[in-house]
DNA sequence: GATCACAAGATTGGATACCAATCAATATTT
DNA sequence: AAATATTGATTGGTATCCAATCTTGTGATC
């Protein structure tokens, strides 16, 4: 079992990524340390994971803080997204064996269905995962942890911008991608990994104001208690979203197009509501 | 000014890159704390810093040891480094302006210059610094990190390899991979830096021993006190070099051969005596 | 009424002392 | 000599206290 700090820490990083503690927002010694029933201690060292992890910032005598990267920053750790996932992809595309494309496809397979079957969760956790799955296969466990904390920081801004696009949108980049790597076209894909990130980040709009909605000891709740049944994660509905609908056959197709008004109101409906994350 | 937790693993890192904590070696609250004069917390709060960048491994109620990597880990730890300054290269073969390559340009000049004069610590450290120097025309402080983590892990490697080569030798790559970009070769540049790096770990043998020589204490005497002069790194001659004729011109060819007799006795004498520092 | 200064409160960074659990290395017994 | 108990050292963690700093609120002044 690891050290206590290490678990705070890992509950941290879930609540941040699952946009229930969103950028900005205060994480007090002493109110954490009364949520999880430790010593201020242990939280502090807690609070240095995650600021190492980038996912806090903490200013001296003023305290910790969930990150909130500028613009710049957002562009920064994408094309540094960019560039791991292109690096892997032309490795992947000389070494990966049969049994490595079969696993791709098989993931992607298995988004389909979900997909199909109007599993709009399942499916976002699936396109999410597909890339944690590709940078595996690369056989790396440095390259794993970069990967895997680049990601948590895309995760964590995705709390900051008007989106009106997710991850599942990725099902037709993905399978093309696999596709083009066995085939060898590694720079048609490499141009497809970078587009598709472009893409994403043109979509944004980080001059959002993000409003806390809820205190710490509300956010951290649904982590506390013994579950530790690490699998089941209350999800954050961004806009109640009246009606709820959760219509099967919402699109799966490219939809990240800057345009945005920012018509707070209706008409959305769709995506919204299943932001939810992964396990 | 920082925490003083984070000043303590900032030493620490300096301390273990110079190879004056060797890889291994045990970390104890208790001894650091009275080193520091600061109490265990700090130095705990210190040692997680350490431990986050992959520079020391913290083993449950065993305590922190700098950490030992096995040959695996480095071999990804330079496949990672690889893929980072390949993608940095694509990225400025595209981007860079010409005050980029003339700043590229300079810095290998100036490492030759310190070569033709035979400062060897000095081509040494710019020989290091080129790296850090092109990762940071990315204009990207993300990647930076990223980098400037794995270099510090690399540099960690070389505690634990018969090496016979220094950084040094880089500098004809260097130069080459400025051409290279410069004019366009992409794709041969970033075959260059694979294949250096190729090399320089195919030199790499891992089943060493490695003997601390130094307590703890002996170790960090040097970065003690009040000199807080971050300049003044006293460096580990790893052979003193009997005439210590640091004839001019030393080969600045790659070396790196995997030659190694481990004749345990006699013989050496050399190395060990001044690896340490005079307090 | 607005602004500035200053005092009170809260929060962080850190120190110290203490405890329980665990690991390492003895010493003891068989 | 091997297996077992005992002892010691070290870590992970708590509780309490203190100084420095930040924030806030109040009051005095203009």
């Amino acid at each position: 079992m690891s050290s206590r700090s290490q678990t705070i820490a890992d509950t941290l990083t879930r609540a941040i990524i699952d946009h229930r503690l969103v950028p900005g927002c205060k994480l007090g010694e002493r109110e954490l340390s009364e949520i999880f029933n430790v010593s201020r201690i242990v939280v502090r060292q807690a609070l240095i994971r995650l600021a190492d992890d980038g996912l806090a910032q903490i200013e001296r005598n003023r305290g910790a803080f969930v990150a909130k990267p500028s613009m710049q920053e957002a562009m920064e750790i994408y094309d540094a997204l960019t560039l791991v996932e292109q690096g892997v992809a032309a490795q992947l595309s000389d070494r990966l064996g049969p049994a490595g494309w079969a696993e791709l496809r098989q993931h992607v397979e298995r988004q389909r269905q979900a997909v199909a079957v109007g599993n709009d969760a399942l499916a976002d956790v699936l396109g999410q995962e597909f890339h944690t799955v590709f940078v595996r296969l690369s056989r790396n466990k440095v390259m794993q942890e970069i990967h895997a904390q680049l990601v948590r920081r895309t995760t964590l801004l995705r709390s900051l911008i008007t989106a009106d696009f997710d991850y599942c949108n990725l099902l037709d980049d993905h399978s093309r991608v696999v596709d083009l790597l066995e085939k060898g076209r590694l720079k048609q894909a490499m141009d497809l990994i970078d587009s598709h990130h472009r893409a994403v980040v043109r979509g944004y709009i980080m001059d959002r104001e993000v409003f806390p909605e809820m205190t710490p000891a509300e956010a951290l709740a649904p982590y506390l208690d013994g579950r530790t049944d690490g699998a089941t994660v209350p999800v954050a509905p961004r806009k109640p979203a009246n009606a709820s609908g959760s219509g099967g056959s919402t699109a799966h197709v490219h939809v990240h197009l800057p345009k945005i008004d920012r018509a707070p109101t209706s008409r959305a409906s769709t995506k919204k509501t299943n932001r939810g994350l992964p396990s």
